[in-house]
DNA sequence: GTTGACCTTCCAGCGACTGTAACGTGTTGT
DNA sequence: ACAACACGTTACAGTCGCTGGAAGGTCAAC
């Protein structure tokens, strides 16, 4: 399977598992002509990636999953742990995001948002407390 | 005020404060030694733009929110409509993420996390739905 | 033989910083 | 007077995970 086929079947762009190659995550062969050949454990291995990326897990934890799915002997905690420090990650950004959210939700509600220059929101940013944070 | 003190004032990094000034948010001036003076004017810009990004808003999005905060004849519509937008953009993040959260907690919970090989994680990565999506 | 779709490499750019090196300046202490 | 040290300066590289574009090679169809 040439890099088109493969990045149709996987749905990742074909720049990307360029890329991939690049830093190593994956290994394709290559034919007389100078194009990428993918067998299907390469394919398998950027279906894996894909899946893992949409997931949120980063390239170097996609790397480390790899390998221990590749590891007959691994432990299914080593992977789990992988697992929960995303999960972590995932949880304070979520927290993160939400007070954000909330702060943004009570300045856009409090602005009339006409065309008089009064803002509660700019009024907030430079630090002038309209009406409580 | 020199760039430490202005740093520790508004709660950024003073490399940042260098990197707002490349970019053209902040015009800070120059003493005789060449080392950059704020002016309480650029100071407060500096506070509004520490402000702003905490609450998530882009560079682009700040500059623009500093513009209209600069000019007294604005519309609070335009500035309504940058944090709508951004609101926007939040709530999507956050729906992403919760997604993500969802399907990885589901996974950690079913995974053993010992030393053996077997793993519904990595059989989920693999497309190997184990007990279902 | 020529079009057009595919493939190749290489380099630059995104956003918003952060790290590092190499150097200049100001203050304090001896 | 001089050293030590904290602070300031610039310039350039690196982060993460791609993405875009240029310039060219290959292949199948007409």
């Amino acid at each position: 399977m040439n890099i088109g086929e493969v990045a149709q079947a996987c749905g990742l762009p074909a720049k990307t598992i360029r890329y991939y190659e690049e830093i190593g995550l994956v290994s394709p062969e290559r034919t007389a002509n100078g194009y990428r050949h993918f067998p299907p454990a390469e394919r398998h291995k950027l279906t894996f990636v894909a899946r893992a990326r949409s997931l949120g897990f980063t390239i170097e934890s996609c790397r480390m999953l790899l390998a221990l799915y590749e590891d007959p002997a691994r432990a299914s905690g080593d992977v789990r742990a992988i697992a929960e420090r995303h999960v972590d990650r995932i949880d304070r950004k979520i927290s993160e995001l939400q007070g954000m959210r909330h702060t943004l939700g009570h300045l856009v509600e409090r602005c009339q948002g006409d065309d008089r220059p009064e803002c509660p929101i700019l009024k907030d940013l430079a630090n002038e407390p309209g009406t409580g944070r």
